[in-house]
DNA sequence: CGCCACTTTGAAACAGTTCAACGTCAGTGG
DNA sequence: CCACTGACGTTGAACTGTTTCAAAGTGGCG
């Protein structure tokens, strides 16, 4: 509800309609899929707890993910308007999510336009993030496009309270590194020993700590303005 | 219009609050700038012909184009939620564009709950869009990746009527297609050669004509399940 | 203890880049 | 009417970032 809120503050009356519009909390089992591509859930997820993932895989099984998801973010709110998935949803560690009907969505657009055009920004947030990771895997070096990633990790994590300190849990593989950005577990390997040894980050038993915030982010040319964390009226 | 009613039927009353909420109509030169990046722009622009691209630069000047659109498409109407435009829009080619003011489209989602879940899902396609390029330069060869690009550019061409015969308007630059895939302009011809050495696409003069569709299919492992070009309730 | 998932390492191979040159064609101006 | 220019496409050769393959190291867990 913070995370909702952080953006445009939402009325009283909005904030029960988002409660009311909530169903189950499910638990997930890192590794388990959360949603099949082309199924046609019929309710969106809201992460509550863990880190999930969107993904589409390729016809020799390779597997590319498209997206990282943590508290507060909507998985597939999209779904909602979609005939199908266009892509599989996968706890990366255990996850705890919250599950909102697509009818309750549906009667939020007809009744909540604010509260809706919210709903709708964080969809297209997405879509500003799925922008900047085209921009790192096709015109940034392997290590830039990392440094740039644990900027935007970094960031989306102190958005919604998740950082002490210089640190945030991170608890991913680096295959599951490799998957989101289109390398070889291999090369995620040495590339992350390149961050590591110019100390700009370090990686231990899943929790990120970001050591030198500025080079990190230089080295990335990560700006913060896409993920547009400003409150003002929408 | 016959694309916003395209996926889901508007009403008479939707139909007249879209133009009434149309504004100026603009054109553009090709390779001329439409929005700037980090700009706050007034409106948002819906393509009535041409090509136009949104693309963002990288701090060595190198390029990448990130989303591809032709008539019928709005190029920036996230722009209408966000603070800042996260990327700039260029023509491609010569352009014309009509405006629609925020103002008018935020009357439009106090108003029109229906009409708004169709604009909602134009912007939530093009997401679609981004997950699949992603999917294409993470995980394919520049040869699957090009058989790709040309059967989403086909297929949406089509779905708009720009498609004659086997043929629709295509008039980038072989630097364009570059930028798009995020390529060097040198690989992005020898791939094109492979393509036109295996009958499999003509490009001549501005005109992509796909010889031999299944083939193209096949190799870009390509399927337009995520592009939802199906008119049903939403 | 042994297994399994994950990380690390080395060496060879490769896809795609870079650089530099040349070809082609349309537009422009003398 | 021709020479000049500039944008775009094509080619060749050397180079490099990343992949592939294979093997070994590490650590948690039943």
């Amino acid at each position: 509800m913070a995370k909702l809120d952080f953006r445009d503050e939402l009325t009283g009356d909005e904030k029960k309609a988002v409660v009311a519009a909530s169903g189950k909390v499910v638990s997930f089992r890192a590794g388990e899929d959360m949603s099949l591509q082309h199924s046609k859930p019929s309710h969106s997820l809201l992460v509550a707890s863990g880190i999930a993932a969107r993904y589409s895989l390729v016809e020799s099984g390779e597997r590319q993910i498209t997206a990282l998801h943590i508290l507060g973010d909507f998985v597939d709110l999209h779904a909602f308007l979609l005939t199908k998935l266009d892509h599989g949803v996968s706890a990366m560690t255990d996850v705890v999510a919250v599950q909102f009907p697509h009818a309750a969505l549906n009667q939020i657009t007809q009744q909540h336009p604010h509260l809706t055009r919210m709903l709708w920004l964080s969809t297209i947030l997405d879509g500003a993030i799925h922008r900047q990771w085209l921009l790192a895997m096709g015109r940034m070096s392997a290590l830039a496009h990392m440094a740039h990633l644990f900027c935007e990790q970094y960031t989306r994590a102190n958005v919604v309270g998740l950082v002490e300190g210089k640190s945030f849990s991170f608890n991913l593989t680096q295959t599951h590194l490799a998957d989101a950005m289109g390398l070889s577990p291999v090369h995620v390997n040495r590339t992350l020993q390149e961050l590591r040894r110019r100390s700009l980050i370090d990686w231990e038993d899943g929790i990120m700590t970001v050591l030198d915030w500025n080079a990190l982010q230089e080295l990335g040319q990560f700006d913060d303005a896409y993920l547009d964390a400003v409150n003002r009226p929408r």
